[in-house]
DNA sequence: TCGTTAATTGGAAGCGGTTCCATGACGAAG
DNA sequence: CTTCGTCATGGAACCGCTTCCAATTAACGA
């Protein structure tokens, strides 16, 4: 029974008296074989543990039921909550996934070519990679359907957000609170240089905020915006920066809400207290925001990756994707990290109390023997903002 | 040029005058090929824009250079860590991988069952998921490579921690700074029933947990141990119940950091000072732990990954990879959630303070037209536990 | 110049399925 | 009792590549 080989349909053809047509019927459950034969063939199939070779079936079909899914920073949770969406749809369709990390310019090019080959994967879902028209014409060549996901490609299906409705939503959130010196810390995206921030999701987001400022009538103020490299460590060093200004902002808009962690930690770090003295908000609403109430602007994520995946599945049946241009809903969350301004005077002199009250912290750790904190922490700060505002009351 | 079907091997060695062997050995950058041919066939093939199709060429090599990941909760912080570490060794030997997200154990046994059949992939790893003897019988039936990361599979090379050491670790770090009553927030893990509980990762952490306490001749309060199931939310439920206790603990050992995160803001929404009247400890160190200052036990995430795949890789290579089980090293990582506790008389009273502040603060929030925080929330607390130190100096 | 060995090369035989077409068998209709 | 149409079935052809073996050619030493 158990040969040194697999079994293979001509085995089990053989064993069970019928020609391989047949196995091959009964294995895709297809129509026109007598029951009685289907039992036997499926009998003699258990009993030699047989089992169909997908590779042999992909390649005689010409059809992978795979997919691959290319997508950057993988590590973030915004991509980890998109490749989740895909993968439950891609699933629950049968599909395979194969998913290619590409967190530089040169591994998604790489990976991109390898895909150019078809047969390599049924489609490809891209996920915030722009992508150049050379590529995406070879792909196209290649005849492999590609949809996009949180990236505009032209003449590809892609279900995306509207970035500057998102800055402006936020920003306008801040101005209805009564902010007038709102900062703005964002991140360059991948590789890029200045020159094509504006083509970021980032670099939208700011010209939400520009629009909403104008208007408001205010005068966008370039000391007040702050780009960096993504993070919360850079946030956290672009926020050190606005909060050191001689007239620092009131509130931030941080184009993340990896980046508003950042500014909190900052925020945190000088004693400048949340939401009392500065309000944040975010971009995202990873699952960390509610928890730890920041405000921020939600965008469906997981929902992101479920459009895709289906609107993939759905070209790959040979259906036509319409519109091509998918734009899914945003939504400002309020929570915790975000009220109005206290009126000027107030706010700067609080910002000074504020200040010393690290240094007699410091003090009060050593000799408490407690140890200092060491890095820009939350939880060292637990409670303060509640503390005070019982103190002065 | 451009036929309406793509070019095939035959293809190219009609055009270039050689046979298909050739091609086959100039693509593969075989030896024994003349540099005259070589470059004659490279024209060709870079002419017609001939892909190789890899299926065709698995089928035919009997192998598919990919490799299957099976990873449950890929939400999770530290299963994306140890899957991008995977990736990026896979993605460097030329692997590809296919994520299966198994959630369930039902997916995990279903895709698992689809991993039997050989060639669908050329090894697995399996990661956090127990997996039973009738299951891996079938798989090594299949003769598929098989690797675990972060569960103990009999017979199976597997990169672990020492989950034991580890909740030793963390409450004798608690214990050494003087805290009596420490409390124990752990997950379930997955389905599991509190039967299992003891082969499950949180489980053995208890166990540490327990060993320590016995170690300090203090005998563990089982009031003080709560289990429920995974997740932030969940984990600040638990907290509210311990900290309502009439004798709550002083410090508490959180079984992730994830969970230390709803620690964390079940004690700042109960007035709770961290770590002036609570020290925490979580388990994991996952980025954000680093940036909001949490204690916890640091774990080699991604490099549990990147062992994992190159010891897969090795299996696939043929050669023998030992020992079968590696074990990780663990840290202990001392930021600022955890210190010594007050004294005990006073660390009482300073909890009833704290109490009263919750609902001063709500009344404060009120009047100043500021509204309420709403859920549990870290930022609504910035700065308090400072500024209450100050205000004690 | 002539063996002999080594380097190249051509191409048939798989790899393990899917598919299409030809062949029977069988019942219904004429 | 033919004549069809239908349903089941067997099996050759093919998917596109790797590989092995035989054949051809080049290289080398005597």
């Amino acid at each position: 029974m158990r040969t040194s080989r697999r079994a293979t349909i001509a085995d089990v053809a053989a064993a069970s008296g019928v020609g391989v047509g047949t196995v091959s019927r009964v294995i895709n459950g297809a129509v026109n074989v007598r029951d009685a034969t289907r039992v036997r063939v499926l009998r003699v199939i258990d009993q030699l543990g047989y089992r169909p070779s997908h590779l042999a079936a992909a390649l005689s079909r010409g059809t992978q039921r795979s997919v691959a899914v290319v997508v950057p920073h993988l590590t973030r949770p915004s991509a980890v909550e998109r490749l989740a969406g895909a993968l439950s749809v891609l699933a629950a369709e049968g599909y395979d996934t194969v998913v290619y990390n590409a967190d530089s310019p040169t591994r998604r090019d790489h990976f991109l070519a390898a895909l150019t080959s078809k047969d390599r994967t049924d489609g490809i879902i891209i996920m915030s990679l722009p992508i150049s028209q050379h590529q995406l014409a070879a792909v196209r060549r290649a005849g492999v359907p590609v949809v996009a996901v949180d990236v505009t490609v032209r003449g590809v299906p892609h279900t995306v957000i509207d970035d500057t409705a998102g800055g402006l939503l936020a920003t306008e959130q801040l101005l209805a609170l009564g902010h007038q010196r709102i900062g703005f810390v964002g991140d360059l995206g991948g590789r890029m240089t200045k020159s094509t921030f504006g083509f970021t999701a980032s670099g939208r987001r700011l010209a939400g905020y520009r629009q909403a400022l104008a208007a408001a009538g205010l005068a966008p103020c370039q000391s007040l915006i702050r780009l960096g490299p993504y993070g919360a460590a850079n946030a956290e060093a672009l926020t050190t920066e606005l909060l050191g200004l001689p007239d620092p902002p009131t509130a931030i808009f941080a184009t993340s809400d990896t980046q508003a962690m950042g500014v909190l930690a900052a925020a945190d770090r000088m004693g400048v207290r949340v939401p009392g003295e500065l309000s944040v908000v975010g971009f995202d609403d990873i699952e960390l925001a509610a928890l730890i109430g920041l405000s921020t602007v939600r965008q469906p994520l997981e929902q992101s990756g479920v459009e895709g995946a289906r609107r993939l599945s759905a070209l790959l049946r040979g259906e036509k994707v319409r519109p091509l241009r998918q734009v899914l809903d945003l939504q400002l969350v309020q929570r915790n990290t975000s009220a109005q301004p206290r009126p000027t005077g107030q706010a700067s002199s609080g910002r000074g109390v504020a200040r010393e009250t690290v240094a007699a912290a410091e003090r009060h750790y050593r000799a408490d023997g407690w140890g200092m904190p060491r890095t820009g922490c939350l939880a060292s700060g637990y409670r303060a903002d509640r503390a005070e505002l019982r103190r002065q009351s």
